[in-house]
DNA sequence: CGCGCCTTCGCTCATGTGAGCAAAAAGCGC
DNA sequence: GCGCTTTTTGCTCACATGAGCGAAGGCGCG
């Protein structure tokens, strides 16, 4: 009773006032009574095992979600909202998962915009089919950029914008063009397009966007589906280009990769992304990574949903251009 | 507000209240205020929670122990009291923490024994070192089994025994004799010896004895202090042997191996471990699980201090001959 | 040895939380 | 539809718990 004092005795104390609360559940009285101390010792010392992380809690199952990282998400990059979902290291259960989630938000928003403007492929496909029948009522949608796709699977873009539109009770309009002309008069001509030009128009006046990114390398569905060759897509990585957000390709500093291209790009612009309402992106998974960053540092989008990699490989990255948040804590 | 009710909403609702209250520290009734339900709901639906196995608590310290398990050995197979620890795959680090554990518990036994009996190995050599100086005062101790070692390392087998009565400001008695006799002639003349005897006689007086046991194979104790040769070793596996305790080789059925070997084998026998009033096993890793089985199951100890492995072992392995205990909560 | 500083302690009190219960709602067989 | 049982709900009340505070104890410095 003399020798072992002081040090690290609380620190055993604290885990056995932690275990018999935790894994026995008495009460705090009752493991005074056992570890001879008084039952605010035992409050104290458990505050303690909290603290130090001895006591470690966590929630299992799919749909949990990373409130921590979601607030640093929200603080650091001066987003609306951020929804971050534990990342399993499957791929494709990754994706499915951020897709709910994504699905599991657009149902909670609020006000409920009338009018949502979406982009296509396959992470927005799979958020379409996360939805429920019913996720509201009237709501209408509208595509923000071109994708008719040239060659496999044709209307998969459609039949996205169509899924949500139709478990909403609402009407979609399409934007049956392709995603990128091979020739810029092309272009111009289409976007003289009455329908067409009404579509964009539309677009503009949406309260919400939903869009997805993709990598800028020869498995993108832009090579896919015939938009841009290899070659293309080689010179765009050589430009820096990391991904495209509705068809137009950045690079890291979140500027259009090829200006030339970007012309020949149907659809809304980034700027309407940048200060819409509310511009959600959907995004997870590894390979994203660079265009995640790329459009999160760069105000792209206002509500953020992702997998915790993402979310912590993002709030790694040093601090940019601008030096606010000092505290690590 | 129609579609989506009845099935998993209230497991989508436990996490989300689940995260709210334990990883954001909000309180039951603005959780209940966030997902639009009463406090109480949200307290029953924190309790579903946690009868799913959805929040998972878990305390992460090297000192940590398994109480749910402790208390299923103990009600399963009858013993005085059970300390468990977690198991780390490394076997030097999970000896370690057995050993440690083995320390702590004699340091907290009530009533202090006055006489403790003990016998030697690596086990309780980790065990004798993880006593803190002046565990306790005036506790004597004496050696149970005979351990001379005839080659390497001489005199751990004592220093093991002078180290726990040293340390509790005790005295150790010592049996400086082989642990396995040559010839039974041999054996009985130094049992005949008053001082020999004397300490046998002794050691049946102590309150309590601490002990560990070997594995039956060629890189035992004995086999490498040269008390048993190789060939010696395999005869006795070959007769069913799945370990020692106390020097004396035992079965799975608890029965001695080779009776005319434990007539030549020095110091307590095994019912003066059963029949004591408190016998404490220290035993870890995989590769005791038989020998810990043999021993536990057949009331050896009454107090066992072990990993959760082994832990998990015993209690999976078939209830034996003893149809009492049917209850599996 | 005495003084002040800082930590730890035990306690009061306001608040948070779970057991238990009656009422309402939901199934369910007819 | 109509009683029946079973489940779910909102609530009262007693208990458990953490914030905050003054007292006690340890520690270093003069």
């Amino acid at each position: 009773m003399a020798a072992t004092d002081t040090a690290a005795t609380n620190e055993l104390l604290a885990v056995r006032a932690a275990e018999l609360y935790y894994e026995e559940n008495k009460t705090q009285d009752e493991i005074g009574a056992i570890l001879r101390v008084t039952r605010w010792k035992v409050g104290r010392l458990l505050q303690q095992a909290r603290d130090r992380g001895i006591i470690r809690i966590e929630i299992v199952h799919p749909r949990a979600r990373r409130l921590a990282l979601e607030r640093d998400l929200t603080a650091r990059f001066g987003l609306r909202d951020a929804i971050v979902v534990p990342g399993p290291a499957d791929d494709r259960e990754l994706q499915a998962r951020v897709a709910e989630a994504a699905a599991d938000f657009l149902v909670s928003v609020r006000p409920i915009p009338r009018l949502l403007g979406v982009s296509w492929g396959r992470t927005l496909h799979q958020v379409a089919e996360s939805l429920p029948e019913g996720w509201s009522t009237g709501v209408n949608v509208v595509q923000i950029n071109g994708g008719v796709s040239l060659s496999k699977r044709p209307g998969t873009a459609a039949s996205t914008a169509v899924m949500i539109a139709q478990k909403a009770g609402g009407e979609a309009t399409l934007l049956p063009t392709p995603a990128i002309l091979e020739r810029l008069e092309t272009k111009r001509a289409i976007e003289g397009d009455r329908t067409v030009s009404g579509v964009i128009d539309r677009a503009r006046g949406a309260a919400a966007y939903l869009y997805s990114a993709g990598v800028a390398d020869t498995s993108s569905v832009h090579v896919d589906s015939g938009y841009l060759t290899p070659d293309d897509m080689r010179s765009l990585v050589e430009k820096g280009a990391v991904g495209d957000v509705i068809g137009r390709y950045i690079t890291a500093d979140g500027a259009i990769a090829d200006t030339e291209l970007d012309a020949r790009t149907l659809g809304l612009g980034l700027d309407e992304l940048r200060d819409a309402a509310m511009s959600i992106l959907v995004i997870g998974g590894e390979a994203k990574h660079p265009i995640a960053h790329a459009i999160v540092r760069h105000g792209l989008c206002s509500v953020l949903v992702t997998d915790e990699h993402t979310a912590r490989s993002l709030l790694d990255s040093a601090p940019d251009t601008t030096p606010s948040g000092e505290d690590p804590s």
